[in-house]
DNA sequence: CTTAAAATCATGGTAAAAGGGGATAGGTTT
DNA sequence: AAACCTATCCCCTTTTACCATGATTTTAAG
């Protein structure tokens, strides 16, 4: 029986390309492509695929939060991820939410085919560039933040001064002054220009 | 006589999306495509083309420089812009620098065909969101930044403060400071925390 | 060639962050 | 009970960032 591929990428040459580089092949059936987060779940609503293509960045929900969904309400179907970017942190997301597959979209056909053919059979793949992208991202470990420090680290980003953080958390300035030493030594950063660049490359912010 | 169309794009998807979509159409031949600007003009050196299908996102060289480029010299080689944002500086750089038409990677088969039609016969093809978006005023879009200006961005993000900055670049401290302040006023930031949240969200570092 | 933009440097001042200490209270885990 | 984490608070000093204003030189574009 042909493994049941659907497509959710929000542009439409990308859907063309997939369907135009599966359509030859016996073992696999395309049944259908949305455009966006709502149309792939009514899809599942009423037919079930094997596996899904789903681009991680789509207008309104993001594919890793379409994924986590479509994993929760559907757990026969698999997810593969598709991104134009090769960025550990959004690999590393998708790869949380259930994800059983990363291809990238400069992935050629024997790729994406080896792809879809590992995943249906319950396994994971990941393209050689993702592959190395998640290992690395593992080495340098990202610091665990307690609740308070992620709502200090938040408006910081935000541009506000510890006065104010203070005077909208109802907090001395010197405690959030501690809560951003805290920080800084968690990160190990030296400044929070780097903090922020890295919290917002991994997604903390 | 067919219209001679080569495409230039790093995602190969996107490609055989493109190639798929033109494929059945007799007025129109795909004669090659590149996933980066020096095989498009390695290409160009052999033949020309009627038409350049462009990403505006290349690596190494982008699709703004490499238009500008080919544009020069082969002046008979029309070039339409592709992207998938739909933003205004993009298009409006692409425009500046000799493309004849610009259209969203989201395009259907009509529009496409439009646009590779309209810019053959020596017009202007501007996709509806394309041609919304020169119109739109843009507030909150991402600002220009000059060389020196990312280069310094690329620094301060990195954690260095401005002397160090200053020394590596051996450019004054108030130097670096001007360009501090200039960046602040461009990002229409109170602090650097923002300006880097802002920037890196926007892939701008 | 003229003009505009970018890049360079400066002075002087205020506000904020960074770096170093240390302390107390409440809660969880062992 | 002791060890540990979190959250809270305080002091001090130095460094850095931020703000205003102005000016010169280089470079790019019309």
């Amino acid at each position: 029986m042909a493994i049941k591929v659907f497509i959710t990428d929000d542009h439409y040459m990308v859907i063309e390309g997939i369907r135009s580089l599966l359509q030859n092949e016996n073992a696999i059936e395309c049944v259908g492509h949305a455009s966006n987060a709502a149309s792939c779940l009514a899809f599942l609503h009423q037919q079930l695929p094997d596996i899904i293509l789903m681009d991680i960045n789509l207008p309104e929900k993001s594919g890793i939060d379409l994924c986590k969904e479509v994993r929760l309400q559907y757990p026969s179907v698999f997810v593969i991820g598709l991104s134009t970017f090769n960025q550990q942190s959004f690999i590393q997301k998708m790869m949380d939410n259930g994800a059983s597959g990363y291809v990238l979209k400069n992935a050629t056909k024997e790729e994406l085919l080896e792809a879809i053919d590992t995943v249906a059979k319950g396994k994971t793949y990941l393209s050689h560039e993702a592959a190395q992208s998640l290992r690395k991202n593992n080495s340098d470990e990202k610091p665990v933040l307690t609740r308070r420090e992620k709502e200090v680290l938040e408006l910081i980003a935000n541009g506000m001064t510890n006065s104010e953080i203070a005077h909208q958390l109802f907090l001395s300035v010197t405690t959030v002054d501690t809560h951003r030493k805290n920080l800084l030594a968690k990160f190990n950063c030296r400044n929070i220009a780097s903090l922020i660049k890295f919290a917002v490359q991994n997604q903390m912010i």
